[in-house]
DNA sequence: GTCTATAACGAGATAGAC
DNA sequence: GTCTATCTCGTTATAGAC
């Protein structure tokens, strides 16, 4: 009896619990933590508002529900990225494709929404989008810092610093991008990005001097 | 008697939709657009609810002559840089100095927040906010090609790009700040901005190669 | 121009049947 | 696990007295 029954009823409440994780997670990207209601989800699912509660209780609980799946989710694309690509700028541009991918969607990255939203999230949340950051900008420096000793990368500033700053630009690009309705803003911040820290090629940086 | 009415009551009434003004741009600074309500307002200026209507009418009014408010008075502040300053790495100092005032007061740039708030955003509101990006980029755009004449400046990419890109890098830095929890992330990032715009001297450059 | 009072609606959340 | 029904509160906005 019970055998049958609690391996059933666990998968399909993993995945019902998915199903509101995603939808709520593309209204969190797209509208921001306090623009989307549980009718929304509720729409988006195909299931009642009350029921969602069932899943999760409060507001709260998906939230950060929503932040922790979401820093997982990243950290697993950090290290597929590592393992399949060796040159410092390859593995940048990677990183940078992440945050393509999400704007192509028209979605902002999630974190990046509610660190805009942080004077109005509970604390648990506000906690989990501080160690995001600081997950993409320890990454980052270990790959920047690969890099530079290996000759691939040229900037002013510690491997630390430039990791800080590249989350801050793309964010920022991705943000800039919404406002000014024009996704291909972020493709040359990008670029600019990418170009201020390759190392100067002797034959092009005759026009500098 | 109209001569003595109506200057009178134009005064106070200017006076009053300017406090209102003041108070509703903090709180979309603070908790976003989407985040704070005419009774948040209504407390911060010690007026019921339903006076604030009678200033602006509907929620979309006051953040329409919010936004506008706001870009017209950081185009004043740019025209007082551009007078007060030459060099043009001391006008870039000065311009990511406004961001810095805003961080400081634990607020978010206004068109940074409404960004992030833009799919829910009325569209006039949006339309206002697009335009504040574009006048920041002209401005600078300006600023740098200014600067690159001159030999003030070195980097890759043209002026326009360069404006875009730190639009987008201060943004980020702010947003990454809050997120972060920690103010002085912007102070780093900024440094690093001007660090790697600045053109290369001899003597240090030697570490490079 | 400001007030009190209230309308009309949507939010997050709960109770209890199935 | 999902449903219907309901509660309570906060939201934007309006009516009308002063």
């Amino acid at each position: 009896m019970w055998y049958s029954r609690i391996p059933m009823g666990a998968k399909r409440d993993i995945k019902t619990a998915d199903r509101i994780l995603d939808a709520a997670e593309k209204l969190v990207q797209v509208r921001g933590f306090n623009a989307f209601s549980y009718a929304d989800v509720s729409k988006a699912v195909g299931i009642q508002k009350a029921s969602l509660h069932h899943h999760f209780a409060t507001k709260t609980d998906l939230g950060v529900a929503l932040v922790e799946r979401y820093r997982r989710v990243f950290l697993e694309a950090l290290a597929g990225i590592e393992s399949e690509e060796d040159a410092a700028v390859d593995r940048l541009e990677r990183y940078i494709g992440l945050y393509r991918t999400v704007l192509r969607k028209k979605r902002m990255c999630m974190c990046g929404m509610l660190a805009a939203d942080v004077a109005t999230l509970p604390t648990p949340m506000r906690d989990s989008v501080a160690v995001f950051f600081a997950e993409n900008e320890s990454w980052l420096t270990r790959v920047i810092s690969a890099g530079t000793s290996r000759g691939e990368l040229h900037f002013a500033g510690t491997p630390a610093s430039m990791a800080a700053f590249i989350v801050s630009s793309l964010e920022g690009a991705m943000l800039v991008a919404r406002g000014r309705g024009e996704p291909a803003h972020l493709d040359d911040v990008a670029s600019l990005l990418i170009a201020n820290m390759r190392p100067p090629t002797p034959s092009r940086s005759a026009k500098a001097r």
